[in-house]
DNA sequence: AAATATAACTTGTACGGATAACTATCAAAG
DNA sequence: CTTTGATAGTTATCCGTACAAGTTATATTT
């Protein structure tokens, strides 16, 4: 015997979601103000607990509650939040470089930071770095992309020793040895003159214009343990990015 | 009476997860193949469905697996891919401009793309555009920031008699007008001399470097439906991101 | 051989109940 | 006044069952 599907109706849980964020935009119960306990929902939309619960985690999920055991459920949000997510491994990467290219480092040496740099990769003036210096270039064609600075924490200096270190990205070495991961990411993106010693490895006069983006990686401390600045000579290199608006859980 | 808390220790469905997790990483269950069904990971693991489901669910999020109804779950990746999130209402956008500033027009036209702009845009030659050229200040001290290119389908051209026009996006104008909701964003930045025309707006002299950033937004049909350049003079601008890594479900 | 119906199997939805863990509140003790 | 302890209320975890809905392989029919 076949059924007629009539409305193609939702699953009641989603039913039940798309209720509560309607109520939640309304302002029947406003944004600070705690949600009725689980027990009342389930009385007042005759749903078993479950179920209810499958709703408010897909509320969870979109922002608009937060949840904490032996607590009132908390509205902390009127509107969906839209996050924009980027994967880590998409081709087109927020924190790494085309697979097709490879570092070749001219300076390492410890320094402290002065003024500029403390500027630049913010850490406090006179705090110890590792600085690795120097080019990445383009495997088939050897074409020089980039100059390239990699300031780490001290601790992980050893890491350049590792024979593949040039074809891996250096947070993750750090990740890799460490354990620390990344839980924060900044980046900055601008427009500056090469500065002189820049300029002859990239084979350019001084002051030629640079497309520079900063990097800044924070662990779940949120203690920043690298920091990156590559220079990329005018029209050798577009930085690209894709993102994608999350679906929902 | 306090009971010290020796293990601080998972609920079983986490624990769950991570075994699972461990065993795909593993290769027990290789990539491509089936996971065992629900039942028979209930007999194995000893857990309800229920259990077993929300571990499920966990290893659904972070991209080892996918479920379909009736069908085995299917292994898709032996690793947790990482995600990294930007939500739409932090201070820096991935996707609009710093509040304290406008727009000024000084250009609208409906046009069809030739070659270069086809390249630029990433539409097809001869298609049709509304294009709208002006420059953005900032709401204080009235300094020219940058000339922007607006290129919007021409069935929304209407947006632009809307009053508050210059002081929102137009990406929100059109999702609260026409209710096309952005689901994917193109994102390239790169270092471009000004045109005579672009460097006449900024004062600038025709070759001066330009940070160039050009976004492209597209609806859930993947149809591209505006396209925005923005041409930023050398140090007057940075661009700049945070991203953050999405914590598990 | 190809198309169709059937059946077996698997995941999705929904119900119910029981206990654990956590929070907030209030009363009693110091 | 501050701290401690007990208690009630709430959410989190976990178990069980049943049926619906989708998939796949098999059997049947054309």
């Amino acid at each position: 015997m076949d059924y007629l599907k009539l409305t193609e109706r939702l699953p009641l849980y989603k039913s039940l979601a798309n209720t509560l964020e309607q109520r939640i935009y309304n302002g029947d119960w406003p944004v600070g103000s705690a949600l009725p306990t689980e027990a009342d929902l389930c009385k007042t939309f005759q749903a078993s607990r479950h179920t209810l619960r499958h709703a408010l985690q897909i509320l969870e999920a979109n922002g608009l509650i937060f949840r904490r055991q032996g607590a009132p459920t908390q509205i902390i949000s009127r509107k969906k939040l839209r996050r924009f997510t980027q994967s880590f491994n998409s081709p087109v990467d927020i924190l790494s470089y085309p697979r097709d290219t490879y570092r070749v480092n001219l300076v390492e040496e410890y320094i402290e930071l002065d003024q500029a740099q403390s500027v630049a990769i913010s850490g406090p003036v006179g705090s110890s770095w590792y600085h690795i210096g120097g080019i990445r270039k383009r495997l088939e064609t050897e074409e020089i992309i980039a100059w390239s600075d990699i300031y780490i924490l001290p601790q992980f200096a050893s890491l350049t020793t590792d024979p593949e270190h040039p074809q891996v990205m250096v947070f993750e070495q750090i990740e890799k040895k460490y354990g620390a991961r990344i839980e924060r990411a900044e980046l900055d993106v601008y427009v500056l003159g090469a500065t002189p010693a820049i300029a002859e490895h990239l084979k350019l006069k001084s002051g030629d214009p640079c497309l520079v983006i900063i990097r800044r990686y924070f662990d779940d401390q949120d203690k920043l343990f690298e920091v990156t600045m590559t220079y990329h000579p005018e029209g050798k290199y577009v930085y690209s990015m894709e993102f994608r608006a999350s679906t929902e859980v």
